[in-house]
DNA sequence: TATCGTAGTGTTTTT
DNA sequence: CACTACGATA
């Protein structure tokens, strides 16, 4: 007994010793390994830590964390690890490994995060502790972790494994498609209302079936009805949206459960982030995953919920101990990133939420300055004043890229912009316009899934003319037609076109595109998925559409297109087209968040979930606009408030909270009022001045100094480039990362070695033309390939 | 069948 | 204001 005390407590000092870095919270949530845990992790609280070390210690320490596993004897257990404790962290560290039961192996361990980019995040983290064993782990989102199962196993449900995934707007073509098929006044029942009701019933469980029966009065038992033949038409044509990834999930599972048994027994441990904003299908997914061995750790803040608009409930979280009645719990209200006037601000705010856990974030930190608020006449002011702080953060030290501008709503953007561009300040836009959901991307897209599934009815009205092929409306609706009455795809009409004598007309040029498709298959079954992208963009007669049409920026879009394919290629483990597809369908605007650029963020709130900075600016501090409209008239501000609650926390040290006392809405100004949450934070931490002391800008609005917003591999209109260059000309923009001449030698990952033709400057990228020595010149953005200079 | 023009419509937030 | 969708015309 003495000798099981003795190791107990000895192990105990071992694992102090490694985790030192913890406090005493973290650590009791980082060596409570087995059975459920739930950690309340407020904002800043160092949860991603933890969940790292967590990880780590699972995978290295196994079982050992129960005292009475340990399969050497007690006594001297003890005196190896006392022995260890004189030498030195590493010594401790392997004393403990090679006292574990049986730790878990990579594949073994579940994280499920909210954005790709956290989860990559989270697997480079424990990369720099583990190695290369951390690639094994399985990290991602709730829809990515489903697409993999899915693309495995999804036949068993009566999809084809090359399924597509529709995203928001294929999910609105089609809603819209059914709709007007079954006769309902759009009018009396608008597609978008639509779409957002039956993604509602997804996000709870609830199959069609379930919807029809439980409708009530007659709308709803139309929409359960769209319901139902949205689903067939998704079935048909072996397509899934977004919210069918967690759904059919669930089914495969119910109608196969030795797929789940398969995927419970793998997961021995299972981590999810940012619990609170999950669904109750989502829930029910791992609850389900957990069910073998019940190593559930769920990480979440109520304070932080705010995406109840896509279907999240915070009950998740405040039933996690009903199906887990044996679970602990853990706080984690020490807060790490915030001064203490920031800290009490937020806290001030939240606290007139009801119904929360209650928790109250604190520091050991500093106090910092107080909270800037300014009240403006405009927003072009409200700009300016934002522009003018942050000039004078820059030449105080601050970087670019450790400020932010978070705002409510997309649209308050503009105007800031629109400052920042004339001031010659770097800066990222994320949100607004996705590049995968620009026209001609979109439109390649369409070409690739057909390739991997023909009965993409959407995708292949999409594209059948485009470029155009002389086929019409008429043609299609008659296809269409066809293929509903022999309840086959119109991709098989069309491939048997030739025998039909009521698309005789038509029948050269549908076979024209039929082989286009055929070929375009068998050339991506012996080639990459760079290359494939780019035979389909030839091939098509894309590229010479737009060459005709002199689109030269959409022509770069697409050579951007192939590069992305081709870092697929090379980042992938199995690179496959449908694998490509899948990835590119789920990617999120802060997934290209680079901490590494110097550049101001600008963003929504949403976006800046789990992000921090070093200076923080909130504009639009506005009733109708934060809180929102919709909100003040359907009782939803406690939401708003946790939004707010969200945006200040995001703020290490400087936070500014500005609002106008008119704002353009519509193109109308219209006058505003403060927002209730300013009134929340109390008066002794906040420094409010009327009057704007800056000076203004002297130059008025001009049409040409339109902002330009800067994406992954494009900049906008090649008209809009000129000008931001122009503008940008006297003092040129943040330092490129490298910097190229004509004739240099670089290599690339991909292309192999090559020869500096040209380098343009693109705004805050450049445009390099190299000609590699495998005969091949491409014109590559400079943010994106990552070349490299090798001396001669 | 394609293109151009106009009228109507709509703004939270997004995997 | 900005975008989309649809209808009229060539």
């Amino acid at each position: 007994m003495d000798d099981e005390k003795r190791y107990s407590d000895i192990k105990r000092k071992c694992f102090d010793r490694v985790f030192s870095r913890l406090n005493d919270r973290q650590k009791q949530a980082v060596y409570a390994v087995n059975g459920p845990l739930l950690v309340l992790a407020g904002a800043g609280s160092g949860k991603t830590t933890v969940l790292v070390d967590r990880v780590y210690n699972v995978l290295n320490f196994g079982l050992l964390s129960e005292s009475d596993r340990a399969d050497v004897p007690f006594a001297a257990a003890a005196e190896k690890l006392e022995a260890a404790l004189q030498n030195g962290d590493a010594a401790v560290k392997d004393a403990l490994r090679s006292l574990a039961v049986r730790p878990a192996s990579p594949d073994e361990v579940l994280c499920i995060t909210f954005t790709n980019k956290a989860a990559d995040e989270f697997k480079s983290r424990l990369g720099n502790m583990l190695g290369e064993r951390a690639d094994g782990i399985w990290a991602g989102t709730f829809h990515s972790i489903c697409v993999r199962i899915l693309r495995r196993s999804i036949h068993k449900i009566g999809f084809s494994n090359s399924f597509t995934i529709y995203d928001a707007d294929d999910t609105r073509k089609t809603i819209k498609q059914v709709l007007k098929d079954l006769h309902i006044d759009e009018k009396y029942l608008p597609d978008k209302l639509c779409a957002a009701a039956v993604s509602r019933y997804k996000e709870q469980q609830i199959l069609p079936e379930e919807a029809k029966l439980s409708a009530r009065e007659g709308r709803d038992e139309q929409i359960a009805e769209v319901y139902a033949e949205y689903q067939a038409r998704l079935k048909a044509a072996s397509a899934l949206d977004f919210d069918d990834l967690i759904l059919n999930t669930l089914t495969l599972f119910e109608e196969s459960p030795e797929t789940l048994e398969y995927y419970a027994k793998q997961f021995r441990y299972i981590f999810v982030d940012e619990f609170q904003d999950t669904n109750p299908s989502q829930n029910a997914l791992v609850l389900a995953l957990g069910k073998v061995w019940r190593n559930v750790c769920v990480v979440g803040d109520d304070d932080q919920s705010i995406y109840s608009f896509r279907g999240a409930v915070v009950e998740n979280i405040l039933s996690f101990d009903t199906a887990y009645p044996d679970a602990r719990t853990v706080k984690l209200e020490q807060n790490y990133r915030s001064t203490g006037v920031i800290l009490d601000a937020a806290n001030a705010v939240i606290s007139h939420n009801k119904g929360r856990k209650g928790k109250t974030l604190w520091t050991g930190g500093e106090r910092g300055g107080k909270i800037e608020v300014r009240c403006l006449y405009t927003q072009t002011e409200e700009a300016d004043f934002i522009r003018s702080q942050i000039e004078e953060l820059h030449s105080g030290g601050e970087k670019y890229k450790d400020i932010a501008v978070l705002y409510r709503a997309n649209a308050l953007s503009r105007p800031i912009e629109t400052a920042l561009v004339k001031a010659r300040i770097p800066y990222r836009v994320f949100g607004g316009i996705k590049y995968y959901e620009r026209k001609e991307i979109k439109d390649i897209i369409a070409y690739l899934s057909l390739i991997c599934n023909r009965a993409d009815d959407l995708r292949l009205r999409r594209v059948i003319n485009v470029p155009r092929r002389a086929i019409g409306d008429t043609t299609i609706e008659k296809i269409a037609d066809i293929a509903a009455n022999e309840n086959t795809s119109m991709f098989s009409v069309i491939a048997t076109a030739a025998r039909r004598p009521e698309l005789a007309r038509s029948c050269t040029k549908l076979e024209s595109f039929y082989t286009v498709i055929e070929e375009l298959a068998d050339f991506s079954a012996s080639h990459t998925v760079a290359e494939t992208i780019a035979n389909a963009i030839e091939a098509t007669g894309y590229a010479d559409m737009l060459k005709e049409e002199m689109d030269s920026d959409r022509e770069q879009n697409l050579r951007d297109f192939v590069s992305a394919g081709a870092l697929y290629d090379e980042g992938a483990e199995e690179p496959n087209l449908e694998g490509f597809l899948a990835e590119i369908s789920l990617v999120s605007d802060t997934d290209s968040y680079d901490s590494q650029e110097d550049a101001v963020s600008l963003m929504t709130v949403h976006s800046a979930k789990g992000l921090e900075f070093g200076s923080v600016f909130i504009p639009g501090f506005e009733q109708g606009i934060f809180p929102s409209q919709m909100s003040l008239d359907e009782g939803g501000v406690e939401e708003e408030r946790r939004l707010a609650y969200v945006a200040v926390t995001r703020a290490k040290r400087r936070l500014y909270i500005s609002y106008t006392q008119s704002r353009m809405l519509y193109g109308m100004f219209r006058p505003s009022s403060v927002s209730e949450f300013l009134d929340e934070i109390p008066p002794e931490l906040k420094n409010f001045a009327q009057k704007t002391y800056y000076r203004r800008n002297e130059f008025a609005d001009t049409p040409s100094e339109r902002p330009v917003r800067h994406h992954d591999f494009y900049d906008d209109s090649h008209r809009a480039v000129e000008d931001f260059v122009k503008i940008k000309q006297p003092e040129p923009k943040p330092a490129p990362k490298a910097v190229f001449a004509p004739g240099d030698r670089v290599e690339h990952a991909i292309f192999g070695k090559g020869t500096v033709e040209e380098y343009e400057q693109m705004g805050g990228d450049a445009l390099v033309t190299v000609s590699f020595d495998n005969g091949q010149t491409k014109k590559l953005m400079l943010s994106f390939a990552k070349l490299k200079k090798i001396q001669i």
